[in-house]
DNA sequence: CAGAATCCCCACGGATACTG
DNA sequence: CAGTATCCGTGGGGATTCTG
């Protein structure tokens, strides 16, 4: 196969990597509701204050994750009752990812304003 | 100040890094045009072939990346006219943002797969 | 060839109020 | 406390056609 099949593949697998990832952590909240839960477990409405998410996004947000094996669901049984969210061994996995966006993002903004 | 502050801190700092990145690169498209362009410099058409996209998104999208100083575009004067797009050198610090999330793609499908 | 113009759609996200 | 229900607006993204 030629030179420009061959970048054409490299391309397409490029593309469906970035956008699986973008599939499972992509979107407004996911990331950030991660980067929070790694401070430790939350409950609802503490992660809905701490990330200023209305609960139905939330909800949702939450449901996704768990879906993909990135959150645990933990009801505690008081009353009125809790439900802790945390992070799975999986979601580790994304350590290099997040931090990675979180220097980026750090550095960013410091060239920006030497500018 | 106490412990809750210092985490609340924490999320804020998080969240803002997070998000100033996402601004730059999130969405569904940005980080695949600069993998692709990380091939070597695209023509216009061609990038539209390469990602799949349309022209009209796909022009807004450069725009952005070029206001962001992460890509560069050059005008090659035949006719019809032609325009190269290229990577800028600060376009490489975000080398490990890209890097990481490739890798945990093409992870990732392998572990559903296996399943 | 590189893009602008036009038109369109729906899904993402948001606000608020309500319930077990 | 942890969500669900309801309603709503916006803009991100898409298809197609046109032009310098």
């Amino acid at each position: 196969m030629d030179k420009k099949e061959e970048i054409m593949e490299d391309c397409k697998k490029a593309r469906m990597a970035i956008r699986d990832t973008l599939d499972v952590v992509g979107g407004k909240w996911k990331l950030i509701l991660i980067s929070i839960m790694r401070e430790g477990p939350v409950r609802f409405n503490e992660l809905s204050k701490l990330a200023e998410i209305s609960p139905r996004i939330l909800s949702k947000e939450l449901k996704e994750l768990e879906m993909n094996d990135l959150v645990e669901r933990k009801v505690i049984d008081t009353r009125p009752i809790n439900v802790e969210y945390s992070l799975t061994p999986y979601c580790k996995t994304l350590d290099s990812v997040i931090n990675s966006m979180l220097d980026w993002g750090i550095q960013h903004r410091k060239n920006i304003l030497a500018k």
